[in-house]
DNA sequence: CTTTTGTATTTTGTATGCAGCATTTTCTGT
DNA sequence: ACAGAAAATGCTGCATACAAAATACAAAAG
């Protein structure tokens, strides 16, 4: 996250001469930004340029640096992410697309206000889809899938006795979205990304107090437990009641 | 849908002298077709050539023009639609993020080719969506609306009788449409119309049998019913039902 | 005959230029 | 001083031009 900042910061100097050659230039600082360590299998595919901007794109409206409602300004935009307005626009296309943005016609795009009852609404089927995912989960998952998931529960749990809240934060989301995974059903999983994506920056926002953050955690301890056992009734009753929580906790904030 | 098929089949002449000329002429052929006869509130807000192109590449990709697995050569594409290559790779874009199309780094787009799984999982998750949609709306829609619905559902009938199988696939899907607006939930709305998009492929290839199909006809009239006695769980029930059974009309053809 | 390597062509990816529309500023008449 | 019109500015939308990558093809080596 924060070595996006240079990036947007070295800018705004009406320098344009020599434009190609200091183009390309950043444009590489961004590329090898992304360049994920992963000893994974399969090839070191490198990142192409869409993806990186849609991610760097989508995580400046998730961490509030364009606020709802910011018109998305191509020649300025551009020129701070170090690219032309080519693959930019294709990438705000994109985002609109997954929601975050909206497009005006002949005024291009601006970030999407979302109200709280659109928040309510989203988690209300993030809610539905949760709960199919936990049944789904029981069925499917292996036992390596779980003790995974298992590891994150733990992982996360170090970080709220932590107050590490950023990480807390992060490793929650992952876990959501490993149930999700846990489905085996690719259309689940996408339509789960898509709300928590839209989510994300309304739950980055939502401070919740020291009580609230305890009960959260205590979810996830019932959530990890059902999950092992294998107990889809108990599991998907605890993911719903956790979203419902969930809307308590955040309704104020939004 | 027929409209379309002349701004294809015109072209691959090598033609290409007074080309801004000749390309303006066939943009503004494009955009005539699009001109919707609304007589409805607000602006006649003329489409935008992005909406425009979205719309007839996903046209082309249900309608079977573009099968799965094909590759979306962006020269050949733009000069049959008339449109330079720019806006024409905002749209692909567009469409991958809709999921309809899959983007392969240096290599352009091909269309996305579902699995007899991949189906059946965007089935369970819309069988999902649509029961709580149906709950929702027989809590929150207005007696006009309903009444809209039925009016729907009664020409969908007519259709049926007529053995019109295209306007019946049409109508029929625009009452399941209806109903996921009728539950006032955007979030919702969205996640079906996303779902619904990329099964429309293949439900329009689906051909049932006059049996099945009669049974369709038969559910939706059990929907109707229900929404109009307000009966939410009775509704969500048949709504679950009707996917269920779509599955099984569609997985021989999968 | 197969495989490999070098070259040519095709296709995608990115940058730039130009025209139209929206908004704002300025000018003019009262 | 103020309302309205007209010009000017800035931005988006589309097209074109250029660069890089991939594919196809051909020739040469094994």
């Amino acid at each position: 996250m924060t070595e996006k900042a240079p990036i947007q910061s070295d800018v705004l100097k009406g320098e344009t001469a020599r434009r190609s050659e200091a183009q390309t230039r950043q444009m590489n600082e961004i590329k090898s930004l992304e360049q994920r360590p992963v000893g994974g299998p399969g090839p070191i595919r490198r990142t192409a340029l869409h993806d990186t901007l849609v991610g760097h794109l989508r995580d400046m409206i998730i961490e509030g640096n364009l606020p709802p409602g910011t018109r998305l300004h191509e020649g300025q935009l551009g020129e701070q992410l170090g690219v032309s307005r080519t693959p930019l626009r294709e990438a705000i296309k994109y985002l609109a697309s997954e929601g975050l943005v909206e497009l005006v016609p002949s005024r291009g795009a601006v970030v999407k206000r979302f109200s709280a009852k659109d928040v309510r609404d989203m988690l209300t089927v993030l809610q539905t889809l949760e709960e199919l995912a936990g049944r789904l989960a029981c069925e499917t998952a292996t036992d390596a899938e779980i003790a995974e998931v298992r590891a994150l529960h733990d992982e996360m749990v170090r970080r709220y006795e932590a107050g590490d809240r950023m990480q807390y934060y992060k490793l929650n989301q992952e876990i959501h979205t490993a149930i999700a995974r846990l489905s085996r059903n690719a259309a689940l999983a996408d339509m789960h990304a898509m709300l928590q994506t839209r989510l994300k920056r309304i739950r980055f926002i939502g401070h919740e107090g020291p009580e609230k953050w305890a009960a959260a955690v205590a979810e996830h301890q019932e959530m990890i437990a059902a999950l092992e056992a294998r107990d889809e009734v108990t599991l998907s009753e605890v993911l719903g009641r956790h979203l419902t929580k969930a809307w308590e906790r955040v309704r104020e904030a939004v």
